[in-house]
DNA sequence: GACGGTCTCTGGTCTGACCATAAGTCCAAG
DNA sequence: CTTGGACTTATGGTCAGACCAGAGACCGTC
C-alpha cells in the first residue's frame, strides 16, 4: 500500500521562515544580528509586506527573532524568555552542543526504557527488521534513513506523545548539524558494524521486554556517539 | 536595588495568539474545530485582516493550528507533525495527563542531579531562601509563587539552557491547569509542611552537592504530587 | 552653545483590492 | 428527466499603498 501524501502548495510565509531558520542553523546568523528593515526585505525578497510581516511574527511567537519599534529587527539574544523555548535548539553557541546531547540522552535512554515495556512483538519485530536493513544496505545515505527511523518508531514505542514530539524536534536540529558527520561514522565499516550491533541489542531488549537491558544498550549507542564525536573533532552536535 | 522592566506595548497579532491559546487551554477549542473564517474574525475582534493574518500564520507555525485553503482554519488534529512540536503541550486529551507528568518528572530529576552537582554555595543558600519564605507566608498565592520560583532556580542552577526552557514551557501549562488545584494542596497545613518538608531536603542535598540525594528527595516531592493528585481527582494534570 | 523644528527612518496597523479555487445554484440544451 | 456549463459566493493567499507614533539626525535660529 503506498501512501500519498497530500499536495500542500508552501505559502510565501513559510518560505521566509525555512530560509531564516536556515540561515540561523548554519551560523550565517548570530545572536544579536540585526536584519535588514521590513521594506529593505520586501525589495530584496520580491514579496509583500504583509507576507513578510507574517513571516516575522511567527519567528518572532517562536522566540527567534525580536523586533524592536523604531530600532529593527534582531535575532534573539535571550531565547530562554520565549513562551516557545524550542526556539533554543536553533541558537546553537558555546555550551550547546553538551547541553543539547545531555538531554537528548535523557530522553532516549527514557523512551528504550518504555518502550521496552510497552511494544509489543510485532512492534519489536519492525525494530528488528530496522536493524537488518541497515546491515545489509550500502548505500550511506538510507542507512542514516533507516537509523532515523529505527529511533523513530522506538520513541513511538514509548507511548509518550510528548518523548515523541521533543525527539522529532532534536532530530530536525540534528539534520541539519551532523548529516555530513553521521556519513562518516557509516562509512568506516568497523563503526557500522558496531553501531549495528548496538541497535540490534537495543531491539533484543525491547523485544525481551527488558527495560533495563534497552537503557543499558541505549547507553552503550551514546557511548558510541561520544567516541565517534571525539574522533571527529571538528562535528558539531 | 529595584530591577524595572521595559515597557513593552503588546502588539495586536499577540492578543490574538493569547487568546486562541487560552481557548485551547481552556478546552473551548478542541482538535478539528474549526475556526471562524479570516472575514467573519476581523468582524468580530475589530481588527485588521492583515493583522489577522500574522496571528494565524504565528499559530499555524507552531504547530496549533492549520489552515485549509478554501476552505477554512482549524485546530490542528495531529499535533505530532509539527515542527514545532511544544503545541502538543496545549492540546491535551486522553493520556496527556500521564505522558506529561512523566515527562516532568523525569526533566526534573535530571534537573536536581546535575543542580546539585554545580550550584555554588551561594545559589544553594538562594534556594534555602526561597523555601524558608515558602514556610513563613500565609499568603497560599505568594507560597505557590514560591514554589515555582524554587523550581525555576533549581533548573537555572542545572547549567542547562535546554532544560530551563523546556521547564518554563511546561510551568505555563501548569500554570494554567492546576492553578486553582495547587491552592488546595497549600491550603492544608499538613501537606504544605510536607512540601517545605521535601523542598529543604533538596535543598539540602543540592548544597551539600550530593547529586543522588536530591534526585531522591525530587522523587519524593513528585511521589507527594501523586498523592495529592489522588486525594482531588477533579485536578486535571 | 542651546533650543526647536523638520526630515527620515523604523516598526505597527489598516484599507481595499485582486487571485485561484471549490462548492453550490441555476438555467438551458440534450 | 438528466446533464453540462455558466454564474455566484465563499474560502484563504497575496499585494500595493496609505497612515501613525516615535526616535534620531540634521539644521537653522536665537
Amino acid at each position: 500500500m503506498v501512501e500519498f501524501a497530500p499536495i500542500r502548495s508552501e505559502r510565501v510565509y513559510e518560505k521566509v521562515v525555512a530560509q531564516v531558520q536556515s540561515l540561523i542553523l548554519d551560523g550565517q546568523l548570530k545572536r544579536g544580528d540585526r536584519l535588514p528593515s521590513e521594506r529593505h526585505m520586501v525589495d530584496q525578497l520580491g514579496i509583500s509586506r504583509a507576507s513578510l510581516r507574517e513571516a516575522y511574527s511567527a519567528l518572532e511567537l517562536i522566540g527567534l527573532i525580536e523586533t524592536r519599534p523604531r530600532d529593527g529587527t534582531f535575532i534573539k539574544e535571550e531565547a530562554g524568555s520565549s513562551l516557545h523555548p524550542l526556539a533554543l535548539f536553533f541558537l546553537a553557541d558555546d555550551n550547546f552542543e553538551e547541553d543539547f546531547l545531555e538531554l537528548r540522552r535523557l530522553l532516549e535512554l527514557q523512551v528504550a526504557g518504555l518502550a521496552a515495556q510497552k511494544m509489543d512483538a510485532q512492534a519489536a519485530a519492525s525494530l528488528h527488521s530496522c536493524v537488518q536493513r541497515m546491515a545489509e544496505t550500502i548505500d550511506d545515505r538510507m542507512s542514516i534513513e533507516l537509523d532515523k527511523e529505527f529511533h523513530r518508531r522506538l520513541a513511538k514505542g514509548s507511548g509518550n506523545r510528548m518523548l515523541v514530539s521533543l525527539l522529532d524536534a532534536i532530530a530536525h536540529v540534528v539534520d541539519h548539524h551532523i548529516e555530513a558527520n553521521r556519513v562518516h561514522w557509516f562509512q568506516q565499516p568497523e563503526h557500522r558494524r558496531r553501531l549495528v550491533d548496538i541497535h540490534t541489542h537495543v531491539a533484543d531488549a525491547v523485544a525481551a521486554a527488558d527495560s533495563e537491558g534497552a537503557r543499558r544498550w541505549m547507553e552503550e549507542h551514546f557511548g558510541l556517539v561520544d567516541e565517534m564525536r571525539r574522533l571527529h573533532q571538528e562535528v558539531k552536535v
